[in-house]
DNA sequence: ATAAAATTGATTGACGTACCTCAAATTTAA
DNA sequence: TTAAATTTGAGGTACGTCAATCAATTTTAT
């Protein structure tokens, strides 16, 4: 009934119990001879470490922090939020989250908060600045676990990503963009900064798939939105007002700004946006926004929850791949 | 550093540990006083109950099993190895987890399996008959938690059900069909079984968005395809020589079938597929299917795996909701 | 053969919780 | 007031693993 310890192990393998604890934690001063005989015995009885009392008898907690922008609006604030459900959780299971706020455009102040760190591994979202990546590396030199959330820093020695395929993302806004889409017509893209990755990502995978297959279209240079409804709005005004816009791809955040936008343009273009927030779930069901892709939040907590314990583990291959799903959502499945 | 224990807890509530572990077990026997004192000290400590350790000291080990259809190829085959590559690391948690095939439609078979059943929670992938329901109840009357995989039951007494929201995904599907096609045409849906309750659902929401939106659109007739590629094959090629078909949408299983007969129809139809299977990959690939929508097996497991144990565990609200989110997959983002 | 080194066994005490017993203290009923 | 019932405390054992000590045994080098 219940499975083969320790014990059972040391008897079929006819060593004493301090043998096998020396194999099993390799603490060194077996012989080969004992050792090929614990591990026949292992084999033999399929003994599994029971990582509870492993846990228990060492006294181990997972300390995990999550770094991430400060902000109780949009997409931030659904994934503290999702942190927030998670942690009760947690907690009883031996694992404490810590949750560090950071302003999204202060270097200094993320490289502070990774700093003076005390955890076994960190999710942080984050700029892709050098001294970030700094900070990251001499993080895994200590022997913490890091993993990127969201936002990738791929040069870095990050050990994870979890969060969307940013180039598939906007290469799936095109696609459906395309489709959707029959006669020729202009296209605004709206980033929220050109220079974060992510949304580069997008813009890139957009770009292409609008090249190869919907050459009827035409694409307007990107334009900046910082982020911002205020800005947004103004952006998105002003264009549609110079030119009958057929599509809008948005790829960051201020939605808002964008909803007010479409709603006073002449003509109503096709739009797609990213994150799946109370603004753009109200703009799906108006008909304002046509299509919203939506990496999970929840999903990606709990996702990185997992992943940061198999790497505290030393678990090799996670059946996690990090990558977020990239959810897709229409009028019809909000 | 290390959280409070019941030890704090007794100490700061100024009474023994067995009062304290009287009041946190409920084993009765304990003044109105004392146990406010407890619960007080509970609160003020902020103690935890340490799962591990308790579980640990009653020898806790979660029984789980799945039932499933047996089969090697298709949807359940991703299910079968997404299982398989989950239970390694959750023999290390104490979570077992037994896999019982059974015939995907003999039901009294699927009645037999759950008879003689010894687990904590089952997760079943059975047939919707008034025999499998009071199955369910005599589990659920005999301690077990029970929820359903993939194809739900409603009508039973089952706790949770972790797949898609048919309906949605049948009303997503007509989304996409209507936009995608522009022009008036007729439209094959063909199912497994017009029975099962997924299918049904999943043709009631594509059937209500066509009437409700696109009704240039003639929906034919639905038609059953048993889930068998050879059957599926020759029902396609059938109502495509009959007349020009615009759309297709495939609500079973059998897409095997379903290219051959797409790639020799004479026009190419919109073909809407469900379970991202090599197969629906590979037509994806080629053109010959244009979307897929996908219930992700791995996700499923470890949502069903997570669900049963937070109902082992009496957690009354999880944070999965155990609607498994209905994946888009076109050629864009495969 | 002897000393030194390496290996092994036996044992013990945590870790935090569950569960049990038995005696002591307190409250309630008669 | 006494007896009975209830409540409380003290203590122990167990769960499976880790981590350590110390003595005993074996192997290796000299």
């Amino acid at each position: 009934m219940n499975g083969p310890t320790v014990h059972d192990v040391a008897k079929t393998a006819q060593v004493s119990l301090a043998t096998v604890d020396r194999v099993l934690n390799n603490r060194g001063g077996v012989s080969k001879k004992a050792e090929e005989k614990v591990k026949a015995a292992v084999a033999q009885t399929g003994y599994v470490r029971n990582l509870a009392a492993a846990n228990l008898s060492r006294r181990r907690v997972y300390r995990f922090c999550f770094i991430v922008p400060s902000g109780d609006t949009g997409f931030v604030a659904l994934l503290l939020a999702a942190l927030e459900r998670e942690r009760s959780r947690l907690v009883e299971e031996q694992i404490l989250i810590q949750i560090i706020p950071t302003n999204a455009f202060d270097v200094a102040g993320q490289v502070a908060a990774l700093r003076d760190l005390e955890c076994d591994a960190v999710a942080i979202m984050a700029s892709e600045a050098r001294e970030v990546q700094d900070e990251v590396s001499r993080l895994r030199a200590a022997g913490v676990r890091v993993v990127t959330l969201v936002a990738d820093l791929p040069q870095s020695d990050r050990e994870a990503y979890i969060g969307l395929d940013n180039v598939a993302a906007g290469r799936t806004a095109a696609e459906f963009m395309g489709r959707f889409l029959g006669d020729s017509g202009e296209i605004l893209m709206i980033a929220g900064s050109l220079s974060a990755r992510d949304h580069n990502e997008r813009l890139m995978g957009f770009r292409r798939v609008m090249q190869e297959r919907f050459q009827h279209l035409t694409l307007l240079p990107a334009v900046e939105g910082n982020d911002d409804a205020k800005t947004v709005e103004q952006l998105v005004s002003e264009a549609a007002a110079a030119r009958p816009l057929v599509g809008i791809y948005a790829i960051g955040a201020g939605n808002r700004g964008l909803v007010r936008a479409v709603k006073n343009a002449e003509t109503k273009p096709v739009t797609i946006v990213h994150e799946l927030t109370p603004t753009s779930r109200q703009g799906l069901r108006d008909g304002t926004i046509d299509l919203v892709l939506d990496q999970d939040t929840s999903a990606a907590v709990v996702a990185a929850v997992r992943i940061m314990r198999d790497l505290t583990e030393r678990r090799e291959q996670s059946v996690d791949t990090g990558k977020i799903r990239l959810n897709i959502y229409s009028r019809e499945n909000i």
